[in-house]
DNA sequence: CATTTTGTTACTATAATAGTAACACTAATT
DNA sequence: AATTAGTGTTACTATTATAGTAACAAAATG
């Protein structure tokens, strides 16, 4: 948790960024006023930030209703910031070499907070179809959050179950909060995690931590992803733990050497 | 040009991005004095804005030396701002049906100041393959970049001749300023760019603008590249003029409807 | 071991931002 | 057409955040 009040942290650059942090693809266009009330920044200071973001280029402003878009100057920082990211860069070729040589759909993702940052992944043609969002809230319903959440201490466990407010997905999603505690504690005790189509129909996958070894703690997750028609959840514990759990450490290698931590 | 000393222009977030600016595909870390003495920002002050950088998870720092590398935030960042970009979403389908039709590589790029930033790009697999970089200087040199400075206006065009240094990067590159002024006048002429391989030797190109036909401003260019060895200049220039034209006119309605101007 | 370089902290004058409030302008509603 | 509500933009200062000097610590270098 960082200190924010300190001399040597910029208010006004955290602002900005939050700013820019509000455009995606499911949000390609926004308001002055919108940007004001979702940040809390009062508006002056949100057209200051706004202004000077069109100024450099981050921002474009529509001529007619004067609602607010990414500029082409985001697009190149973008474009850099994703292929600059060191741990992208190293961990496509381990989870390539995994797929091609068991022909199954993996998944990858860094922790920020109590969220998941998807990092790279590969789908078969037999898995349903999913456009999976980049930032992902559902810990609890995800073999990735799971295991996730199974690694985390307990202080911190109980501050994310503190405001968590389970979300039905599919049938089998666990919505009861002491039903999700137990499931974190079997995941804990078993090294992996399973999700039973809790999260899209027809899908089961099984997830496993990506731990930096230094300093011990978890810093994202790795996933095997099966459409359950082909694959009963028994035959996978049978024959795709191995394969996870060597993926998982893999991962971990790399994570520990980039020195990322959480 | 904008007048960056208004009171509602933030000169602190201009540095923080300009401090995210520096990291990429080829500078994937740097030091805290680097980036000072590159971004001219004074030592404190940078290691106020990279420690907030920090502390929000845009950049993170090796614990051996402390150098500084990319983290998880900038990467998802990255990612929204790339595909959230609209103009980016609007021109994939259109070069993907000119590059299936015709089955020739395409390329397009916006213009930032005197740069070119790569927006989408489709190659055929006899193309010498060449990893081009997201940002081009050499507008001289290329058929995107001639067609874009022919159509500049004459105040913008000796502004860029004032202090450009051409470099030679094949034996056909034009490096005398007069040559390509000459060059710059024939293009303007002609209505599209021919770049017959003064950047890369064995591909030969020819490009066309994106305006917006409201503001009647260049903002980008579109070109075909061909492998010298299987076309000649001439009939290239007999049959796929058309197709560029047709390609370029489908781009500019795209920039002017999202009202994208330089 | 001495020397240079790089990162971090202390301190304060100055400049930049926050926030209130008023204003212009457009869109919606009556 | 007139009224209202809403959005974006500007003016104005108190406040506070930042710039920059300088000193210091910690590595790196020779």
């Amino acid at each position: 948790m960082p200190s924010k009040q300190d001399q040597y942290f910029s208010k006004t650059l955290e602002k900005g960024l939050s700013i820019l942090n509000l455009f995606g693809r499911e949000h390609p266009s926004r308001s002055l006023t919108e940007i004001s009330t979702l940040t809390g920044i009062n508006k002056t200071s949100t057209y200051r930030m706004v202004n000077t973001l069109i100024q450099l280029g981050y921002l474009r402003k529509s001529l007619n209703d004067k609602s607010l878009r990414l500029g082409p100057k985001a697009f190149s920082l973008g474009h850099e910031c994703f292929h600059g990211f060191d741990v992208y860069q190293g961990i496509k070729p381990i989870i390539d070499k995994t797929f091609f040589e068991h022909h199954i759909s993996i998944d990858s993702a860094l922790i920020d907070g109590y969220k998941l940052i998807s990092l790279y992944r590969r789908e078969m043609p037999n898995l349903v179809s999913f456009h999976l969002p980049l930032i992902m809230d559902e810990l609890y319903a995800r073999a990735m959050g799971k295991i996730v959440l199974a690694n985390l201490d307990s202080a911190a466990l109980d501050s994310y179950f503190s405001t968590l407010e389970p979300i039905r997905m599919t049938p089998r999603t666990l919505v009861d909060i002491q039903d999700i505690k137990a499931d974190i504690k079997a995941t804990k005790t078993r090294g992996y995690s399973i999700n039973n189509m809790e999260y899209i129909a027809g899908v089961i996958s099984i997830g496993a931590p990506m731990m930096n070894l230094t300093t011990k703690s978890v810093v994202g997750a790795v996933s095997l992803d099966f459409p359950s028609k082909d694959y009963p959840l028994e035959s996978i514990e049978q024959q795709y733990i191995g394969v996870l759990l060597t993926l998982a450490g893999e991962a971990s290698d790399l994570i520990t050497n980039a020195g990322i931590r959480s």
